[in-house]
RNA sequence: GCAGCCAUAGCUCAGCUGGUUAGAGCGCUAGAUUGUGGAUCUAGAGGUCCCCCGUUCGAACCGGGGUGGCUGUACCA
């Protein structure tokens, strides 16, 4: 009771861009994680698990000048004041962790690793601050085979998930030949370099006249919101669009044409031709195991973060075209990226350690599969439910559950409080298959009444009068006490004969 | 962050140019049915009409501010 003498009640309700997960997603992304896990052990990845926050300085996200966290991570004061974040990636503290254990480790030290992450930004549709990533990677390893090897189980991820080949790809660019291009058109590292970069991330939503507007002047959208361009000439950008779409015809055809295509806009620049070479290289490994463009291409478009990567980028994107419960079409975004990222590790030790990595988006990719229709069904079978029918006999019922249960059988005894009725609706919610019904009759006899409501859901579809649809008793049978085990089974295998 | 739209029961929504006790469907709980899920019928529970200030005899409705949501856009390790 607080002053004004009413009872302090809390609203009940999950924080704003969190949200709670039911059996039935929570059983499927058990099992999506479990089919990444197989194809990621069998690259020879090991599992590494670290905490869910670190100290703020670790994640790279701490601002001497202002003495306090970034924006965009969840962070708090320890008992010392030290700042903690809870971790927004699962590179971040990677990198902390081979740092800390650099002697200790094998190298190259491959590792796997899943779990929440937190970002503290705007939510909004299928974007959460709190997600699943799945991250695989390889720290020292300097070449392309590291990065290759990466491109081609992000493949056969998506295959393990079910997703057809065909109907996703993994996109490939790299920094290095970016930055060659933007040594061809004369663009010195600042903010314009980041305004053309992200002119040309956005390809693929705005096409060729947005980014075209976004090189120059500016663009305003639909909702007449402007965004500036980045002010470069008409040449500069015909240059720009020229590699952009040097790749697009050719994508759909060999990944050496698309190379061919970049080499003539960036092939006067060593850091260009650079990244030519270690794409050739990949091309090359690609081919040998037999990766086609089917599954892997090279992609103009692609950019990923900024002062980040440092080499080869990817990213997993469905090809798929959807439409959401309004009849919305959808396009979902990339559910997998990664790249290689030499300077990681440098910030805890001075010297570079070059490392590439992959990392899926679970969740986003679970709402994409969701909207697919191909997330697995659940196929957890419910519980056998024993009703509780008299309060001085529970002795009975648990000797009951107990038999189903050392029998393997998902089996409970009803514990609410209510009565018959209730006790048949609540089985018939919980999905079970089977209730258990000994009541005063069967206990005189020495049997129990087995209903199959599986069964007797399908009979009830012919009946509309409840008085000859209960005096029927549908879908049940009278045995023997002791046979209770054997007969459930027998009636579990009529409906889920792989499971009894 | 910027822009546009929106906010009434757990959910989807109705509510006339401002008028007295704010409704429907679905869902939920229970009864009809002394021991049986579905269907049907009946009853019940459930609301600070997002919040605050103002206009008015009177506000769910009008005005201002705030908060929250949706859409687009920006950012995104």
């Amino acid at each position: 009771m607080n002053k004004s003498g009413k009872t302090f009640r809390p609203k009940a309700r999950v924080p704003k861009g969190l949200r709670d997960s039911s059996a039935g997603m929570v059983r499927a992304e058990a099992r999506m994680i479990a089919r990444i896990r197989e194809v990621y052990e069998r690259y020879g990845f090991d599992p590494l698990e670290t905490s869910a926050f670190e100290y703020a300085d670790a994640l790279g996200k701490f601002l001497p000048d202002e003495d306090r966290p970034n924006e965009g991570v969840f962070a708090f004061q320890d008992d010392d004041e030290q700042w903690l974040a809870l971790r927004y990636d699962l590179t971040a503290p990677l990198a902390r962790y081979v740092a800390e254990n650099y002697e200790s480790l094998p190298k190259p030290f491959r590792r796997y690793q899943t779990g929440p992450v937190w970002r503290n930004e705007k939510p909004g549709p299928g974007r959460f601050r709190q997600f699943t990533q799945f991250d695989a990677d390889t720290v020292a390893a300097p070449g392309v085979a590291a990065d290759a090897e990466m491109c081609m189980m992000g493949a056969d991820c998506l295959e393990a998930l079910g997703i057809a080949r065909g109907q996703y790809r993994i996109r490939v660019n790299n920094r290095k030949i970016l930055d060659g291009l933007l040594e061809t058109i004369g663009v010195e590292a600042g903010a314009v370099h980041g305004t053309v970069l992200r002119a040309i991330d956005k390809y693929d939503r705005l096409g060729r006249r947005g980014v075209e507007l976004l090189l120059g002047a500016g663009r305003k959208d639909e909702s007449g919101d402007f965004t500036r361009g980045a002010g470069l000439s008409d040449e500069q950008a015909a240059k720009v669009l020229d590699y952009v779409e040097s790749g697009v015809e050719a994508t759909q055809t060999n990944r050496t044409d698309v190379l061919e295509g970049w080499a003539r806009v960036v092939g006067e620049t060593v850091v260009g031709r650079e990244g030519i070479a270690e794409l050739a290289e990949m091309d090359a490994l690609f081919t040998a195991a037999g990766y086609g463009t089917d599954r892997i291409e090279f992609n103009s478009w692609i950019v990923r973060g900024l002062g980040y990567y440092t080499g080869p980028v990817f990213e997993s994107d469905l090809l798929l075209e959807t439409k959401d419960e309004k009849g919305n079409p959808v396009r979902f975004g990339s559910v997998g990226s990664g790249g290689r990222y030499d300077g990681l590790v440098e910030r805890f030790r001075g010297a570079k350690v070059p490392a590439t990595g992959f990392s899926i988006g679970v969740s986003r990719l679970q709402a994409a599969l969701e909207l697919l229709g191909r997330l697995d069904v659940d196929d957890v079978t419910p519980p056998v439910v024993v009703l509780t029918l008299d309060a001085n006999r529970m002795a009975d019922y648990q000797a009951m559950v107990s038999e189903l249960r050392q029998a393997g059988i998902r089996a409970e005894m009803y514990l609410g409080g209510s009565g018959m009725r209730a006790q048949m609706k609540y089985a018939d919610r919980r999905g079970s298959p089977v209730t258990v019904i000994e009541g005063e009759d069967e206990r005189a006899q020495g049997v129990v009444t087995l209903k199959d409501l599986i069964l007797g859901a399908e009979m009830s579809k012919e009946i509309e009068d409840n008085a000859e649809w209960r005096e029927g008793q549908p879908a049940q049978i009278s045995i023997p006490r002791g046979e209770l085990v054997a007969q459930v089974k027998a009636m579990l295998a009529r409906h889920h004969p792989h499971q009894a």
